[in-house]
DNA sequence: AAAACAGACAACCGCAGCATT
DNA sequence: GAATGCTGCGGTTGTCTGTTT
């Protein structure tokens, strides 16, 4: 048995939003608040789909937005980003204050995969070009999981308790970055800092309990973030508000850092 | 000037996970 | 535990705009 379609597609509309439309949508928002989406179009009046009003909002209405060119300093964040977490869109943006998922998904299919490919790397695997092929068998982020405990988009990318704001996850959900021999071809220590974006932000964190992949991963964290040591064995986050476990990634929200404990 | 092409980006679609019933 | 509803995510498509031929 099939679940219903999430709105009636005969009576709502398609295609690009007109300004009566928008203007409805903020004016409901900003009187109601985010959520409902399912609700909202016939709240609010307009002839949409829930989730087209809940698109339109984030990519586009929201007023903390940052519209216009990507600065260079973005760039090599989304560089450095992609690296670690793949195409995890959300948690990339979630990094970059006034961004959305889907802006940064069309930056990087057009702008920064040429950037790369034309320096001679490879967007996926963010090797040289000519050494991409060897490893590509060893790339899980754009292709079919590895075939042990597969990866699980939820479990991997759990949204944070409000109250601490960290997640922990397994190994095998670990980026293949992490996963995989850091040989150092990838710069992972990410020297530039920002604030998170407090409340469209996602957490992420991944677990690895394999000492041996621990020694071959870079630590690195955000600046900011009071970094005192790895914890010996607390199972406490540096910025002593989490409780992490050795061994996993992680960021938070508490002290915008983002961590692995080895 | 018009057609063809390419780039950019907004929007849609399907899927998956969690919550609720 | 199963069915259903809601939400969020990533991939893909559609459309608009600018550039080239």
């Amino acid at each position: 048995m099939g679940r219903s379609p999430c709105c009636e597609k005969a009576h709502t509309n398609k295609g690009a939003w007109t300004k009566d439309e928008d203007q409805r949508l903020i004016n409901y928002i900003r009187a109601h608040g985010e959520g409902n989406w399912r609700s909202l179009p016939k709240s609010a009046g307009l002839l949409r789909c829930g989730k087209s009003c809940r698109l339109r909002w984030i990519n586009y209405l929201r007023p903390d937005l940052k519209r216009g060119n990507f600065s260079e300093e973005e760039d090599e964040i989304i560089i450095k980003l992609h690296s670690l977490l793949g195409n995890r869109w959300s948690l990339i943006a979630g990094r970059l204050p006034g961004r959305t998922d889907n802006e940064i998904k069309n930056y990087w299919n057009t702008h920064i995969k040429r950037k790369l490919i034309s320096s001679g790397v490879d967007p996926q695997t963010h090797r040289p070009l000519n050494s991409a092929a060897a490893i590509t068998q060893l790339d899980f982020r754009n292709s079919a999981p590895p075939p042990v405990a597969p990866p699980s988009k939820e479990n991997s990318w759990s949204a944070h308790d409000t109250n601490c704001n960290s997640t922990t996850t397994e190994e095998s959900q670990a980026p293949p970055q992490q996963r995989e021999e850091s040989d150092g071809d990838v710069d992972l220590e990410l020297s530039i800092g920002l604030p998170s974006q407090a409340k469209y932000m996602k957490s992420a964190s991944f677990n690895s309990s394999s000492s041996a992949e621990s020694k071959s991963i870079h630590n690195f964290l955000w600046p900011g973030a009071e970094v005192v040591a790895p914890p010996p064995s607390s199972s406490m986050c540096v910025c002593r508000t989490l409780g992490f476990q050795k061994g996993q990634f992680g960021n938070c929200q508490c002290c915008n850092g983002l961590y692995r404990y080895l």
